[in-house]
DNA sequence: TGAGTAAGATAGTAATTAATTACTATCTTA
DNA sequence: TAAGATAGTAATTAATTACTATCTTACTCA
């Protein structure tokens, strides 16, 4: 019934602080994103997000944290039980879609991150996150070689970089047309496109 | 035989200016790149910066000039003078990461540049290179479509974005290795998946 | 050779930033 | 109902930022 009480939890200060986040990188460079803007959205002072933030860095941490959470989580439920290969990985292509579809800050996120310092604990969870995604992909396109739906002298890795990379253009296409939605619309002609090659 | 003039000319100092930016951006997230670190890399001090660009956003656009330039100038020759279409995608495929090899700063730089506000001329001037190498590349899969080189049903724009997308992949997979030359040791193999797709 | 000019040095400013502090309001529980 | 814990506020701090005003040096050419 609305919220009673004007201050959330611990918890639920973080988990909103973090679509806080998202919902500005959306239209906005992650990296010129400041603590003011964030508390301001949030309907909070600069200094409370530091009650539960020891620092900024550790904050888009835990942006990382549950972008790596989702994208995996919700890749690997679209993939799972298809007896095809090539069938998963065209489910994971789709839920990725759909995902920074919804999340359009995801990816800005995502590659910002990957621009920062290497020690950087932001960067190295991304890098995790690309990291377990490669391996999973890789994993799906070793099957799908086996099973003669691949080319076999398709290499898994190379697959596996220009599906990330697939995914990167439509971003970059949509962040020029300044249209989230563009995304979708292309999404299932440039998989059509990504397959072939690695079909035949 | 070594710097006589201390003093460069305003021209020289200008083009000095855009290649000490580019050469920060190779291992920096080009948006953490102060005025401070450009100047001690060229070293002058930051004020004198200030002589030969009106603002920090001019002395990005200057950048942005010069790798608009480069960029199309260097993959149109490449890309001229050949009978099959298809060969001269491969041969811009082959300069682009070239340049950008040669140039880690750059595709940095453009990704950076495409998440500014979109009325900043720097911006515009990637958007606008963008749409250029995206037109040339459209061009030469209808000439492919036409002499039979590429499958009749293909969507021009699409093969377009993902070229783009195929190396903006391989970009990102080296920033996660951290490792410059990656790119162009995958950059062959990445191409031929990516002509198979584009093929049949 | 020396006067004029262009390039650079010096030494700032005003604004913005992440982070810290002392304090207050609200909830929980013994 | 008193006491401690928790969440948030308001104000401030030190550092960093792009940018500027003024002075000095180095190059050019009559």
């Amino acid at each position: 019934m609305g919220p009673r009480n004007k201050n959330l939890s611990a918890d639920e200060r973080r988990q909103v602080t973090v679509q806080a986040v998202l919902g500005i990188a959306a239209d906005q460079d992650p990296g010129d994103i400041t603590t003011a803007a964030i508390a301001e959205r949030m309907q909070v002072t600069q200094g409370a997000l530091f009650r539960h933030f020891p620092s900024k860095d550790a904050l888009w941490g835990a942006v990382m944290d549950w972008v790596a959470g989702q994208l995996l989580a919700r890749t690997e439920r679209a993939g799972a039980g298809l007896e095809s290969p090539l069938a998963s990985v065209r489910a994971m292509f789709m839920a990725h879609i759909e995902f920074v579809s919804e999340h359009p800050g995801v990816p800005r996120m995502l590659f910002g991150v990957l621009q920062k310092p290497p020690a950087s604990p932001s960067r190295q969870m991304a890098q995790r996150l690309l990291e377990k995604y490669t391996e999973r992909l890789c994993v799906l396109f070793e099957r799908a070689k086996a099973r003669g739906e691949a080319s076999p002298d398709l290499d898994a890795r190379i697959a596996a970089l220009m599906f990330i990379g697939s995914i990167q253009g439509l971003v970059m296409q949509s962040m020029m047309l300044g249209d989230h939605r563009h995304i979708r619309r292309c999404a299932d002609e440039v998989l059509d496109l990504y397959l072939r090659g690695v079909r035949a």
